[in-house]
DNA sequence: CCCTCCGCTATTGTATACATAACGCATACA
DNA sequence: TGTATGCGTTATGTATACAATAGCGGAGGG
């Protein structure tokens, strides 16, 4: 053992997480295998200690599931994993935009809506998108979403959807890049356009009801789209984290 | 430091957080205190490794919160809070009674929870209902909750639905409890299970739109109830986890 | 008399040593 | 040859020692 080289400038258990999280994502980890939290100390530069509250932070997290006899191993998800977590994030989602809708919310806290909403169009006149337009897309449809469920101003929501988005394949990011992989993609991106432009209008206009309803069919156009992409597995290997963990269940 | 007397019969890990997690609903520990480490080593028994895991965990569990500085402090909930959570578990609990009507349920699957409705009629024939029958009626009722979302077959929602419960006055039984400080409880408790009499219907007949949307109006009336309850707080004290997370914030 | 700075103490973060249980392999017996 | 048992190795669970930091109190200066 090399004398350890600590990095004081991140705690040792963060950094573990950090790693351990970006080993399970990049596959370096398989589904249902067991980590062993020896390799994990080698790899990850840490002692055991925060290894273990790493690995105790992501079972919480759903990335990895304890073994009964002692360790933990790399959760596995199924297609139906998958669809159940987008449509139970669109569920929150729906839930966050009705308290938005119904508690009231200010024109200039709108605002930033607002404006992802506006670099978003610019950004679909493209036609077709490029690579560069597609990822900005990817980072301000996260920070919609982000904006759209600190609107709720109910922190146990926040929480729970944070939570939901936790798996990368539930998180906006991830679903987005599920359906770029669908040749009518563009169709798509504007489409869910459209929706971001109901939910605010909805909210403007305090329609509680109606706020939830579209977040909700957002998210099953998601899944149906998603289903769709997992016919086409060759454009597959575009999506790092759901490829990664959706091959290993089957 | 007497010598440790240790209880081999189960893990540290899991003894601290049962002991930490039954001080803090206890109210040994207030909301907003800091805990010791050194402190809960002591009155939990474990050393300080198993009293660091079952803090992250309790911490992710939402029971806890993590101070920036270091080391973590009982989190202190507001009404609104509150409130929010039942609604968030209600949203959460409609989705699994769609997916349960929507994919199907044999007769077989249902039996359970018709037991359970059977079981509660029983209980409610007696007017005014006895301390013994309310306890009983308790149990049941988190058992129907507990089947309802087993019977959703979605791994992830499950997961998520347990999360929301484990706030103590997000659980079936919180609740119950504290409508149970109401005058017109017996009342209160007639339509509850009229609701679950109609989720079943519903979910017998595939209509999960009427399931889902029962199972939400059952979360909004308990959320209605609830705010009526801590007008009375005459009564709060029958509401052991309610009474002590709550008081604190205010 | 108040404010500031320095140092001490107490508590958390990290590392590692020790105990224990599980898994696998080999050998012996049926 | 197959199965069962026992031993050895390895990994996890637990305890504790060590390090560093944050908070607090006292003392000194303005």
């Amino acid at each position: 053992m090399a004398e350890r080289e600590v990095d004081r400038s991140i705690s040792q258990t963060v950094k573990a997480q950090l790693a351990l999280r970006d080993q399970i994502l990049s596959g370096s980890l398989r589904p249902g295998e067991r980590i062993s939290e020896l390799q994990a100390v080698e790899t990850t530069g840490a002692s055991r200690t925060p290894v273990r509250m790493a690995l105790v932070r992501l079972e919480e997290e759903g990335l990895l599931e304890a073994i009964p006899s002692g360790g933990f191993m790399v959760k596995a998800f199924s297609e139906r994993d998958i669809s159940d977590s987008i449509e139970l994030r669109g569920t929150l989602e729906g839930l966050a935009a009705r308290f938005a809708a119904e508690r009231g919310v200010s024109a200039r806290e709108l605002e930033p809506l607002k404006e992802c909403l506006a670099a978003i169009d610019e950004l679909l006149r493209q036609v077709p998108i490029s690579v560069d337009a597609f990822s900005s897309y990817v980072t301000l449809n996260a920070r919609f979403h982000a904006v759209l469920t600190e609107l709720s101003r109910s922190p146990p929501l926040i929480r729970q959807i944070d939570r939901a988005s936790a798996l990368p394949f539930a998180s906006p990011s991830g679903f987005v890049m599920a359906q770029s992989a669908l040749p009518e993609a563009q169709q798509i991106l504007i489409i869910g356009q459209e929706h971001h432009r109901v939910v605010i209008d909805a909210i403007e206009n305090r329609e509680g009801a109606r706020a939830e309803a579209i977040m909700r069919e957002h998210a099953r156009l998601a899944v149906r789209n998603l289903r769709l992409a997992l016919r086409n597995r060759t454009h597959l290997d575009l999506l790092p984290a759901l490829a990664l963990i959706k091959t290993a269940t089957d």
